[in-house]
RNA sequence: GGGGUUAUAGCUCAGUUGGUUAGAGUGUCUCGUUGACAUCGAGGAGGUCACAGGUUCGAAUCCUGUUAACCCCACCA
């Protein structure tokens, strides 16, 4: 025992994370503690880092997010699991593209003037310089990472699973290329998935238009949101069914301003009681009318150009913006008549959820990956129990959108990504799909090959992640042993874009799920409850907290106080809470470091050198050990922090310590005191065990002081086998003693009582066990209630009159504060306990009396009610017997 | 249009299989600083557990409905 021992006398009275949390992080890092080698004979937990934006940086989601990812390692690595949390960075194709472009913008060029060589070389250089500053972000927080596995997902490891799984998805028919109306950018100029899509409603109009039916007076009206897509209408459908139109379905409709001919034809898919069940059809621009196309052969007319100008079919609007157009054009109808009327309308319009801007549906050839085949056994992995998401409900909403998904677009006409392994021959016009690259085309031999210019969705290498990471597509060791993951951790803004991804790439290609639990949080909020964000200026810098306050403080805080899969907010208010509580635990540390003086190491107490206290604090210990473990099993995190602070605070500190302190500044009582310093050294070196996954720094800072075995108490084993000190009796003694206690305290308050100033307290039992309890342990009524002289009372001994009275757990009480009562105001008081206590008392005893509770109710159940019932009628008689001296004065 | 979450003290939230005199933090009020801690201690005030029904011996907890707030999904022009 006691390598680094100190004298404790030195210790800062307050606790100041600055001056340790880095040189411990540094201790453990030089250690090799964060690294896992495969220990095939141990039990792997693994988990895998969700990879943070190479160029963002952190915010508080990733804190707490990477606070509970290091609380389970944390946990289990003490728990002696093999244990590997895999860190790394994600390239994050549009948002790192977009930051090196918007750099580009302020310099006054662009990306197309670079060129693409040129341009990769500047984000590269972008991905140095803001790659390590997440990376040390994350050390701040004390994440014990195995930094020596360290990936991203275009290192070349990442880039070679990325392109077998492209090739062989390609093989296997999964991957295909298709013509196809996709969500377009017009600002960020690529395609984008439907997830990557976010619909808000928004107040707009329904335009009524009409069209001549060609020779004919007769018009039909359509209605339409976006009047400026007339231009490429190649049809106008109506339902089979509406007598309205029955007549004229197959006639020839004119387009005005265009005057192009237009069918007009009958499809079960317009709703007839739909604005006027007429719906003008665009195939080019509008999903439902691209489908429509297709069944009655219309024609694709593009009028919307990538950058959303209109086109060419746009006649004189050509290459104004589309909304400039819709205005002019909607001017331009009513003016020619052919706008009949406007409503006011609401509905959903997509934006990019990447800048915002409208997304314009456009045709136009991209690559996809059929998801049917994929999705179902994803869906099995969950429904038959093998995934598992914490909470339950998200169950729900991953399976719900793998039964409906679609097929997923992942090219991006971006530059920075993993760029797509399809070669194009000018000559012979084969498309290749290939593991390496090619020059020359395995067709016809010809050299004029080119790559597909576009890149993947960023999705697609996050996808792989788990088995990326552990060495795929080779058969490693890591995969063998570390795959699949133990825990992933994530936020359910993500469940489809990235968990259920993992799920079917995983299945797929790992061979086995990625993950055996999905443990979902929620977002931080600000203390408004509103989503932080830049563009509001609310953010909350996570270092800027742990500077300020220590990254224990941070990470307790956004750990405690909510539940698993909600929301919280942040409030500095409690960041002072958590802030306080290690302050705390910092205090009691210190006071048994200040009183080490003459601890013999080698000293074991005797079954008989316990006292109550010391019986009652192991025994509270080592259920709070238990209770800990069972909840960080069923990832109650939060509970599991609650239940240390509460027994440190209000049962270490509170009334441990306090009752200790006889005994520590007793030097002449050598064994008591040696007693004392083994129990207090023992409860709080297991105590700081139990809370190191949570506050890494300061249970190292103060372990490294305290008496203790090894090198750190990050490797040091978890406490949970002490159920053998659990002492029933020991803590129902102890419950007495307190609750007796602060009743004294209490009537003292009422009547204001020096409280520097000692006053006799007569205790009257109901039981002769009790009363020996009390009497050996009169000891902790003087230290913690001022009591003096205790008095105890023999059976049936006379109890005073001229007193202040209390009774808890039979316990009768009183103080002779001789001058001191106020009769009126005592009685008052007495009255209202007495009203409280009538009722409470007949509420017990009708349920008592209810034959259906007595038969019905486990016998358990019924005894603890019969128990407390008993209590009441005591304190009652006694309460009644107070009311009726204090009426005589 | 479908689905979900939340509703408990002034504020922020716990309350895990139904049995508590419904808890914590924070705020507030009273009292207290010579040896762990004022980033503290002692004590108090403060709640019809959103509302209405139902199940049950027993409901903050389970069921149904209502209301309110938030969120997700969705190709009705």
């Amino acid at each position: 025992m006691a390598e680094n021992q100190e004298n404790g006398k030195n210790i800062p009275k307050v606790y100041d994370p600055q001056s340790f949390e880095k040189k411990w992080y540094e201790y453990w890092e030089k250690n090799g503690f964060f690294h896992a080698e495969v220990e095939k004979d141990k039990k792997p937990y693994s988990i895998v880092i969700p990879p943070p934006n190479v160029t963002g940086q952190l915010h508080m989601g990733h804190a707490m997010d990477n606070a509970l990812q290091d609380i389970l390692i944390r946990w289990r690595r003490m728990q002696g699991y093999n244990t590997l949390w895999m860190p790394g960075c994600d390239h994050a194709g549009i948002a790192t593209q977009a930051k090196v472009e918007g750099a580009l913008r302020e310099e006054g060029t662009n990306r197309y003037e670079l060129g693409r060589e040129k341009f990769l070389d500047r984000v590269w250089k972008w991905k140095e310089k803001y790659g390590s500053r997440i990376m040390y972000q994350l050390r701040a927080l004390g994440s014990s990472c195995d930094w020596d596995r360290e990936r991203f997902t275009m290192d070349e490891g990442c880039s070679r699973a990325v392109r077998e799984v492209f090739v062989s998805l390609y093989e296997k028919g999964l991957i295909y290329q298709g013509t196809r109306i996709t969500n377009w950018c017009p600002n960020c100029n690529t395609a984008l998935s439907d997830i990557e899509v976010e619909h808000e409603t928004e107040q707009g109009h329904l335009w009524h238009l009409r069209y001549q039916v060609e020779g004919t007076d007769q018009y039909v009206e359509i209605a339409t949101t976006r009047p400026e897509t007339m231009f490429g209408d190649t049809g106008v459908a109506v339902h089979p069914d509406d007598e309205r139109y029955k007549d004229l379905v197959g006639k020839t409709l004119i387009l005005p301003i265009v005057n192009r001919r237009i069918p007009l034809f009958a499809d079960e898919y317009v709703d007839p009681a739909f604005g006027t069940g007429a719906v003008k059809v665009t195939p080019a621009h509008d999903p439902n009318d691209f489908e429509m196309g297709l069944r009655h052969n219309l024609e694709q007319v593009k009028v919307i150009e990538n950058d959303g100008t209109m086109g060419e079919g746009a006649g004189k609007y050509k290459g104004m913006d589309r909304y400039d157009c819709r205005k002019a054009l909607v001017k331009e109808l009513e003016e020619t008549g052919v706008l009949v009327s406007t409503e006011e309308h609401e509905h959903a319009v997509g934006h990019c959820s990447r800048c915002h801007t409208t997304v314009e549906p456009l045709v136009s050839k991209q690559w996809f990956v059929k998801m049917e085949s994929l999705a179902k056994p994803a869906i099995e992995a969950v429904k038959d129990g093998r995934i598992k998401f914490v909470p339950e409900r998200f169950t729900k909403i991953y399976c719900n959108w793998l039964e409906n998904i679609r097929d997923w677009c992942i090219s991006r006409q971006l530059w920075w990504g993993h760029r797509i392994p399809a070669w194009y021959c000018d000559d012979c016009g084969e498309t290749t799909v290939s593991r390496e690259d090619i020059d020359t085309c395995p067709k016809c031999g010809g050299k004029n090959i080119h790559q597909d210019e576009d890149v993947l969705d960023t999705w697609f290498s996050s996808g792989l992640w788990p088995f990326e990471t552990m060495g795929w597509p080779e058969d490693t060791e890591e995969l063998r042993h570390f795959y699949p993951t133990s825990t992933l951790v994530t936020g359910y803004d993500i469940i489809f874009f990235w968990v259920a991804r993992m799920v079917m790439m995983g299945l797929e290609f790992g061979k086995d799920i990625p993950f055996h639990h999905v443990f979902i949080h929620g977002l931080v909020r600000d203390s408004q409850g509103r989503k932080m964000s830049k563009s509001l200026g609310n953010g909350i810098d996570p270092v800027e907290v742990v500077d300020k306050y220590g990254a224990d403080t941070l990470r307790f805080m956004l750990i405690t106080g909510n539940t698993p899969g909600n929301d919280m907010r942040f409030y500095w208010e409690r960041v002072e809470s958590a802030r306080n509580f290690a302050n705390k635990i910092w205090n009691a540390s210190r006071y048994m470091l200040m009183n080490l003086e003459g601890f013999d190491h080698g000293f074991v107490p005797a079954e008989e050198d316990y006292t109550l206290a010391d019986k009652w604090i192991l025994s509270r210990y080592a259920r709070t050990a238990h209770d800990v473990t069972e909840n960080l099993e069923k990832f109650e995190l939060g509970e599991a922090g609650r239940m240390i602070y509460e027994f440190i605070w209000n049962e270490f500190c509170d009334w441990y310590i306090e009752l200790t302190k006889a005994r520590l500044y007793d030097k002449d009582q050598e064994r008591p005191r040696q007693t004392a310093l083994y129990v207090l050294g023992y409860v709080l070196e297991h105590t700081l065990r139990l809370l190191h996954p949570f506050m890494p720094f300061i249970t190292e800072e103060i372990w490294q002081k305290l008496p203790h075995e090894g090198k750190s108490i990050m490797i040091a084993a978890w406490p949970s086998g002490e159920e053998g000190k659990l002492d029933d009796e020991a803590e129902k003694q102890m419950t007495a003693i307190m609750e007796t206690i602060k009743t004294v305290r209490n009537l003292r308050a009422e009547v204001n009582a020096a409280p520097g100033k000692k006053s006799e307290v007569i205790l009257h039992f109901p039981d002769e066990s009790l009363r020996k309890v009390f009497a050996e342990h009169e000891g902790y009524l003087v230290s913690l209630a001022s009591a003096e002289p205790v008095t105890i009372l023999e059976a049936g001994g006379e109890k005073p009159e001229n007193a202040m009275a209390g009774v808890v757990n039979g316990v009768e009480i009183y103080l002779p504060l001789k001058g001191l009562i106020d009769v009126e105001k005592e009685t008052a008081r007495l009255k209202k306990e007495a009203e409280k206590l009538e009722k409470e008392l007949k509420r017990l005893s009708g349920k008592l009396e209810n034959p259906g509770f007595l038969a019905k109710a486990p016998e358990q159940v019924v005894a603890g009610e019969r128990e407390k019932l008993a209590g009441y009628e005591e304190k009652k008689k006694s309460m009644a017997e107070r009311l009726e001296y204090l009426a005589k004065l």
